[in-house]
DNA sequence: TGATTTTTATGCAAGATGGTACAAAATGAT
DNA sequence: ATCATTTTGTACCATCTTGCATAAAAATCA
């Protein structure tokens, strides 16, 4: 029986973690406010308190489900089978169409916490676990690949193209210039025809 | 004659905009006060309005401050002489350079600008358009380049490039690192060997 | 039904923030 | 020396923000 008593919550911890996630997206950390992230989350501040912590608790919750949510969204395509073009094509496609889903175009992480960075020493580790976390799953999946030479500067060039796009997707490029941007990408990395 | 009556200003306006630039790189735009903005410029908060209008003018204008600081510097190296590999591994040591110094690592526009831009009609300009005048740079010396093949998709593979190293140098990569990951980067897309 | 537990909701307090009013200070012009 | 003009510095205000105290509400258990 998994039935506690007392009042049931009325929220979804699931649901309300990625409204907060998106607060924090369309307003960035220090700009949002709680009466925006509670309004986002249908919840009220003491609840949000309760569930949650003070605001930066959220914020670090909020990175870590969306990096996640991330990871659950694009790491299944790089463990896929396929040609390595074919794989980091798709691949990408999969990061762009996370990153333009939502009130505010973007990563949450590369586009907000890099703001807070230098003040905030725990931000800025989410922010460099991110990169790192990124940087060896490419790294991983371009060592696979024989015909791969330098792999360390194609992954780095790689996760370049992922900032890259997340940046641009905030700059207000669209879906499909960002597609188009990430194939001249790939292709120019890898010297194949497009 | 340039000398205006009344009593003459106690500060520097240039090296006040670049002191402002420097305290909105350290916390962001929403996270920096303007009592840590004057305090930073040394000057009280009626002369920095009087002076620079409100906290977005302040913010605006040294945004672009940056991006001229930022343009001076590196504009040289992409018009100088040199093979492509020679003038893109010293551009982006320059732009290292110009990232890792002063208060806090990483670009101004890049890493504080993204925060605030979907909110933000005026700032999400000014993303757009530095993302844009960096692409039009690298993209017409690439273009000068005849052995260069695929010009467009070098071109942003070269920005992107640029913002993942204002972005890693946000989180935390020293900057030998950086340069190593530039040199790897360019090597990677020129196909050249290290 | 009544007691207990947990969540929700209203409201409040302390402090920070953006922005400004106003007098003192410093300079050039007369 | 006196006046006009511009900047400085103190003090202030209205607003917003975070965080919490406390009472009402809703559920389970006895």
């Amino acid at each position: 029986m998994i039935s506690r008593r007392g009042r049931p919550p009325a929220y979804d911890r699931e649901a309300a973690l990625m409204a907060i996630a998106e607060a924090f997206r369309l307003r960035g950390y220090a700009a949002a406010s709680l009466d925006e992230i509670a309004s986002a989350a249908g919840m009220n501040r003491p609840s949000l308190f309760a569930a949650f912590g003070n605001k930066k608790a959220m914020y670090l919750a909020a990175l870590e489900d969306y990096r996640r949510r991330m990871r659950e969204a694009v790491s299944p395509v790089l463990e896929s089978e396929g040609a390595l073009a074919d794989v980091l094509t798709r691949f990408f496609d999969a990061v762009i169409g996370f990153y333009c889903e939502g009130v505010a175009p973007g990563c949450l992480v590369l586009c907000t916490a890099t703001a807070e960075a230098p003040a905030d020493d725990e931000i800025a580790d989410a922010l460099t676990a991110t990169v790192d976390e990124i940087e060896a799953q490419l790294s991983a999946r371009i060592g696979r690949d024989e015909a791969a030479g330098d792999v360390a500067g194609l992954a780095q060039l790689m996760v370049s193209l992922l900032i890259g796009i997340a940046v641009q997707a905030r700059a207000g490029a669209d879906e499909s210039a960002l597609k188009r941007f990430a194939r001249a990408g790939v292709a120019a990395a890898l010297r194949q025809p497009l």
